[in-house]
RNA sequence: GCCGGUGUGUCGGAACCGGCAGACGAGACAGACUCAAAAUCUGUUGUCCGCAAGGGCGUGUGGGUUCAAGUCCCACCACCGGCACCA
């Protein structure tokens, strides 16, 4: 058959969506099976290679679902609130609705023609008011069960996009989406209360299918320890200073200790304090620097001592100093540590820098030389000594501070309470209103949605301050408490809001009374395989199994998680093997991939270019094979014969089946294909096959390659849609050949190979083996010290 | 520094539970077809010695376990990703 791409793609892409064949039921008795990829952000630039690769994983675990009798869910959207979109509109004036329109027009036609078989009837828009109208409802739910609090705090703000950011957002100190350093500013700012969900989310991991990376990723991030809080008093004031620690068991150890800048000890009292002036030099020097620069000093020490504050070491009753010093963050612990020189590297170096007193307490290194961070036997500690076991010196001083009532047992997590608001047009407004007599005001369900309004200038004002803040019309309302006048809350929800939950919106996208039927909900939760990218693991990951974690906890939800399996996929680089990007001008266009060679060998080379969690780099050559390899397909149709079954070909087409069903379970896209062209070189090979031969490659390959796969399909007469035709079975028995070659070995080293019948005896393999002429030769003269058979595998002869 | 991962031909990459390393694809070389090129088809293609038969060496490095190691163990090196003065 002649493979024309540009004829068949057009028409088998009609000819599905005219039939429905990829939307999902909802009210079906088939099993369901629930397939998630990460909707695209709509940028203007349109979709990149990588969405393709992205998608053809699922895609294709998708429409093996569907032809192995499922009631599939592959639904697509568009997360198209965001930064990129609100800059293009500042810099041109064109609205940013229109734009997301346009953008989102664009990536529909690109997809579609690569036909993906997304079921385009559950299409969810993030920016629409029927969609945002839930965003807002969950963010009010939240708010009313005290997960939402607003703070002053430092923050970390990109002065470029003049926007708040969350620590996912600004990691490595740099704004995630222009690059620029970001700054510590102090704003009254918004926030989930992330936290309380930390160890549910540490938890949940246990329950879920992640690769091991993504599990182990969360975890970092989360950073869950466990330690003590030690309240240490002050010898001048009566008030304490509590510290958190992992290692309460050297606490006879402590020299000195040390708070952060911020630390608000300080204000509280300044007038104690002699040397305020240098102190506030000092604070004012660690505002400046960026959080880059602060992580960034690692080798040398800087600090000043308070004097007027002294500290007393709770076990030994010395007198310690106190110093501040930026090593010591605010946002960590309580803002303050205790100093144990003698087996802490950065206290160690403030110590000799500052010449405090090092005090060993755990044997093993030389602290005169460095701090020993190892085990050891406790010395120097009083009812310590003796004690050789870290885990028991702990325990028998958490049981003393307690005795003491001078501390406790504590955990500590370095997720952070997610700031939750950007000073921006183009986004969810936040449902809140601030009144002069009632406070913070949520406004009511019912009001729901809260709408963006129009403005024409989306510039953020200079003050930091939202585009909403100018709309007067917006900004002024009555409170819904008590009708008194009061003033909307003007900035908007970060990016990561919208999606949070769309993949819940995506079980019953039009409802208009829920975010979702709950019915519906327990039919379709959870997601049974998501897939997406490793940059979104420790972002939107977190925040959506936070949301839907808070969803079920007030009922909303059936499930406690929300992805029953995640996996991700590599980079697609540059032909030149870099990240592909604009300005290295190494990017490919999927259109130009598309018009040249047809989506059918796009979607086939995108697997078949390596291993799917790697990063692997474009070469047009390799996507040549995968077009021949189509072609060589397409041209079996004139090796069809009534009587092309061969027996050799019976059991490779049972194999086949076999290896293309369990590689494309375990994402082995790449082996799975290269099992087809195996299949397909032994076909040409053999020179003639059966049309049901034919039909079950073609059913094999539909997941890949659906265009083709249709037209052969119909050609031969197949019922109905090769995209819902039933997927090959295969017999196990029949994979099994009659004969095997065994290799055989002299002392580990082949030197000859044998055929031997399946299963075929050990004594009689080895009595075959050894009539081998070559084999014969070489055992002429020589004994034989040991003989290993494995069945089916290998014969090893040990000789002497 | 900590956590995770990777290291195999010229290139992308295969290899189940330890059992013939290099599947499949690309590239290269040779041949067929062609006036010619492209496309297509056929063959060769890890490396070294050899006319050949055959043999030696080969999965980042060095050791080890085993009849047998890309695969397991120990030590190290390089690269990639994430986190990072986290107390």
């Amino acid at each position: 058959m002649k493979y024309d791409f540009r004829e068949i793609e057009p028409k088998w892409q009609k000819k599905w969506e005219e039939g429905h064949v990829f939307e999902a039921e909802d009210n079906s008795s088939k099993p369901k099976y629930y397939t998630l990829v990460e909707f695209p952000y709509p940028s203007g630039a349109g979709m990149h290679v990588g969405h393709i690769k992205a998608y053809s994983g699922l895609e294709v675990v998708s429409r093996k679902r569907r032809m192995q009798g499922y009631n599939v869910l592959f639904p697509i959207g568009f997360d198209a609130y965001g930064l990129p979109t609100e800059n293009y509109a500042i810099k041109t004036g064109i609205h940013p609705r229109e734009v997301t329109d346009r953008n989102i027009k664009k990536f529909t036609s690109q997809l579609k023609r690569v036909g993906f078989s997304f079921d385009w009837s559950r299409v969810v828009d993030t920016t629409e008011e029927g969609y945002y109208r839930w965003t807002q409802w969950i963010f009010l739910k939240m708010f009313e069960k005290g997960l939402v609090f607003r703070d002053t705090a430092l923050v970390n703000y990109c002065p470029n996009c003049k926007v708040v950011l969350s620590n996912e957002d600004s990691q490595g100190g740099k704004c995630d989406i222009c690059h620029s350093d970001v700054v510590q500013k102090s704003k009254a700012v918004w926030y989930l209360r992330i936290t309380e969900y930390a160890d549910k989310l540490l938890q949940g991991l246990d329950e879920v299918d992640y690769l091991p990376n993504i599990r182990q990723q969360q975890v970092n991030w989360i950073g869950k320890s466990t330690g003590a809080y030690v309240n240490f008093k002050l010898k001048e004031v009566d008030e304490t200073l509590r510290i958190y620690t992992t290692r309460c068991d050297t606490l006879f150890g402590v020299t000195f200790m040390v708070i952060a800048p911020e630390h608000p000890i300080i204000e509280a009292n300044r007038q104690r304090i002699s040397n305020i002036a240098d102190l506030d030099a000092y604070r004012e020097l660690c505002s400046k620097k960026t959080e880059f620069e602060r992580t960034q000093l690692t080798k040398e020490k800087t600090g000043v001592r308070i004097e007027g504050l002294t500290a007393i070491n709770p076990v030994s009753g010395k007198e310690i100093p106190i110093y501040i010093s930026d090593y010591v963050m605010m946002g960590y612990g309580t803002g303050a540590i205790m100093a144990v020189p003698a087996h802490d590297e950065r206290d160690y170096a403030f110590a000799k820098k500052f010449g405090i007193d090092i005090v060993e307490v755990i044997k093993g290194g030389d602290i005169s030389k460095a701090a020993y961070t190892g085990d050891g036997e406790m010395i120097n500690s009083g009812f310590l000594n003796g004690y050789t076991n870290k885990k028991d010196s702990i325990a028998r001083m958490l049981a003393y501070l307690k005795e003491q009532g001078i501390g406790e047992m504590g955990v500590q997590y370095k997720m952070k309470d997610w700031a939750f608001n950007r000073q921006r047009y183009w986004g969810e407004p936040i449902p809140l209103v601030h009144c002069p007599k009632c406070g913070i005001v949520a406004i009511p369900y019912e009001e729901l949605p809260l709408k963006l309004p129009n403005v024409q200038n989306f510039a953020p004002g200079e003050g930091g301050e939202s585009p909403l803040a100018k709309i007067d019309s917006f900004v002024n309302c009555k409170c819904p408490k008590c009708g008194g006048d009061a003033r909307r809350e003007t900035d908007t929800m970060p990016q990561w809001a919208g999606s949070s939950w769309y993949f819940l919106r995506y079980i019953d996208p039009h409802n208009a009374e829920k975010f979702a039927d709950p019915e519906k909900l327990r039919y379709w939760l959870p997601v049974d395989w998501y897939n997406g990218g490793m940059e979104h693991v420790t972002r939107h990951m977190i925040y959506s199994r936070f949301w839907h974690k808070f969803l079920y906890d007030i009922g909303e939800v059936p499930t406690s998680e929300p992805y029953a399996k995640r996996t991700a996929q590599g980079l697609i680089l540059g032909p030149d093997g870099e990240k592909m990007s604009k300005s290295k001008g190494n990017v490919v266009d999927p259109n130009d991939v598309v018009d040249v060679y047809g989506a059918d060998v796009l979607r086939t080379y995108v697997l078949f270019m390596g291993d799917y969690a790697s990063a692997a780099p474009w070469s047009e050559n390799s996507m040549k094979g995968c077009k021949r390899f189509l072609e060589r397909v397409a041209d079996l149709t004139d090796l069809l014969r009534e009587d092309g079954g061969n027996r050799k070909l019976e059991s490779s087409f049972h194999k086949t089946a076999k290896k293309v069903s369990e590689d494309i379970e375990e994402l082995k896209f790449n082996t799975a294909i290269a099992a087809m062209m195996t299949l397909i070189n032994e076909i040409y090979e053999v020179g003639s096959l059966t049309r049901e031969q034919l039909l079950i490659l073609v059913r094999l390959l539909c997941p890949f390659a659906p265009h083709l796969s249709e037209e052969l399909w119909e050609k031969l007469g197949g019922k109905g849609f090769c995209s819902t035709a039933a997927w090959p079975e295969w017999d196990d028995g029949k994979t099994v050949d009659e004969t095997v070659e065994v290799a055989v070995q002299i002392n580990g080293k082949v030197r000859a190979t044998v055929e031997l019948p399946m299963g075929c005896e050990k004594d009689t393999a080895i009595g075959i083996a050894k009539a081998d002429p070559r084999i014969a030769g070489q055992l002429a003269g020589k004994t034989i010290v040991k003989e290993i058979c494995v069945p089916n595998k290998i014969i090893n002869l040990v000789i002497r």
